[in-house]
DNA sequence: CAAGAGATCATCT
DNA sequence: GATGATCTCTTGA
C-alpha cells in the first residue's frame, strides 16, 4: 500500500532507514516503472550544513519546508537532478536523498534487476525533473512510494554523506544508508 | 586501475 | 559572478 503522511512525519533518521527496501513508483503515461529503494541519505534540519536549507528558506529551499511527503527535485552541476523527499514537520526543512535504486523488471525480487546507483542516474532513469518539485507523494498519480517487504535492520550500514565535505563536522555524520550487501 | 577535468545552469551574493 | 547533495570520459602509470 502506498505510505501514508505520517510514514514521512517520523524522524528523518527513521525514515530514511526505513524507505530502503520500499517500492518507488513511477507513472509516466500508461507506464509504469517500479523500483525498489536501495540507498539513501538523511538532511537534517536546519543545523545541519549540508544541507541547503540550514542557510535559510530561499526559493529553492522552499519545497523542503512544506508537509512531510512532497518531492524536493533540484538540478545540481547544470546537468543532473536529485530526488529528496521531504520530512519532519511543515515549517521544519529535513529531507532524505534517494540515491540508489533497483528497478524490478519481474515480480520475483531476486535476478534480473537493474541497480541504478547515484542520485544524478536515478532521475535520469524515471525521468525525474524539476517538474515534479513539490508534488505531493501521498496524492500524485506519476509518483509514490508503496511499503515493501523491507530489509533487516540489522543488515543496514551507515556511512558518512557523499560530496558535503565543506559542511565540516556534520559532513563526517554517518547519515547514508544502503542494505549491507550492496557494499 | 586511479586520478582529473569538463559539461552546464539555476540559484544565491 | 561563483558555485554545487554529480557523472562520464580521458589520460597516464
Amino acid at each position: 500500500m502506498r505510505l501514508p503522511r505520517t510514514f514521512f512525519e517520523q524522524k528523518t533518521l527513521k525514515v530514511a532507514k526505513q524507505l530502503l527496501g520500499c517500492f518507488l513508483i513511477r507513472q509516466i503515461g500508461k507506464k509504469k516503472i517500479i523500483s525498489r529503494i536501495i540507498e539513501t541519505e538523511a538532511y537534517c534540519g536546519p543545523k545541519d550544513l549540508a544541507n541547503h536549507a540550514s542557510k535559510g528558506r530561499t526559493q529553492r529551499t522552499s519545497t523542503m519546508f512544506k508537509k512531510a511527503g512532497h518531492a524536493y527535485v533540484y538540478l545540481i552541476y547544470g546537468m543532473y537532478h536529485c530526488f529528496n523527499i521531504v520530512t519532519e514537520k511543515e515549517d521544519y526543512p529535513a529531507a532524505v536523498l534517494i540515491r540508489g535504486i533497483e528497478i524490478t523488471k519481474n515480480l520475483k525480487l531476486k535476478t534480473n534487476n537493474l541497480k541504478i546507483l547515484g542520485p544524478g542516474k536515478v532521475c535520469r532513469e524515471l525521468k525525474i525533473d524539476k517538474n515534479l518539485n513539490g508534488v505531493d507523494l501521498i496524492k500524485s498519480k506519476e509518483l509514490w512510494v508503496k511499503s515493501g517487504v523491507g530489509f533487516s535492520p540489522f543488515k543496514i550500514k551507515s556511512m558518512p554523506r557523499v560530496g558535503v565535505d565543506y559542511a565540516g563536522k556534520w559532513a563526517k555524520k554517518k547519515w547514508r544508508f544502503t542494505p549491507h550487501h550492496f557494499c
